[in-house]
DNA sequence: TATTGTTATACTCTATAACTATA
DNA sequence: TATAGTTATAGAGTATAACAATA
């Protein structure tokens, strides 16, 4: 008996295999300055010069503020992000990065798309349309930015 | 300047943030019995009748060795998956679910599916077309099954 | 000699609970 | 009273290195 869901059963197995396969692949982007894969993602979330809150952080990453802390102490001891108090609201804390995090979050998304990856034997329209399927997943509960 | 890489950068970024973003969710998929998301991968990777090698497994994690055995030792002690020693080999050990793994795969599988989850919110024809793209991604690197 | 799996060790990741300081 | 972030604690995840058993 075949479900109706196969292919959300699938996609998910798929979505899932793609992140643990690539977990080891991930750091050695990095290989200078030795970053865990929560660590590239955290670099990868902080724009340039767009601060982000320690709570939306934690609210991104489905995770509990603690574990930001810790996340967040170990960046800042690296010398890629830095802590900055909010003017408006003093309990809040804003995440930037540094000249260093900046340079380094660079080069990690230039390797990340440079190298014959997995995603690079996809054609551009594949790539358009991976995207675009992504992007629809996340409608909904993209970071309340509030 | 845009470069030409935009969307594979832009893929793998919501590649993670899928990922990091589900983790919270998928283990209150098993609200009953707590598993974390590498156990729930692990469970799932292992399908029912088929027994999986544990260095096959470290492979297709990508990890060493030695954090397979920590792995297995906590499933194992759950009473989800068992080791046998295969006779071919008798250094290889394979594991195979128990029947209570294999009911609570199955559990996962379906309420995997089964909510109101953002893979629901694709279309049937999104879901192929990622399923179709995600696959032709591991085509060069599922695990080599030798 | 090379490979499979384990052990010991040392981190990082993660959640829970109790706390401080703001609001 | 509620929220943002920290601390303390405990356990899970992970890699490295040294090891035993087998090939």
């Amino acid at each position: 008996m075949k479900r109706l869901d196969d292919d959300a059963s699938r996609a998910w197995q798929l979505l899932m295999r793609f992140f643990f396969s690539q977990r080891s692949h991930l750091p050695s982007c990095a290989a200078d300055i030795r970053l865990s894969p929560v660590q590239c993602h955290v670099l990868h979330l902080i724009e340039p010069g767009q601060a982000m809150p320690m709570s939306r952080l934690a609210r991104t990453l489905s995770c509990d503020a603690s574990n930001v802390t810790g996340l967040v102490d170990r960046l800042e001891r690296e010398g890629l992000i830095e802590r900055q108090s909010s003017p408006e609201d003093r309990r809040v804390k804003v995440l930037a990065l540094t000249p260093a995090g900046s340079r380094l979050r660079s080069e990690l998304l230039r390797r990340v798309t440079d190298r014959p990856q997995p995603l690079a034997r996809l054609t551009p329209e594949e790539r358009k349309a991976l995207v675009r399927i992504l992007e629809k997943l996340f409608d909904q509960h993209v970071e309340t930015s509030d």
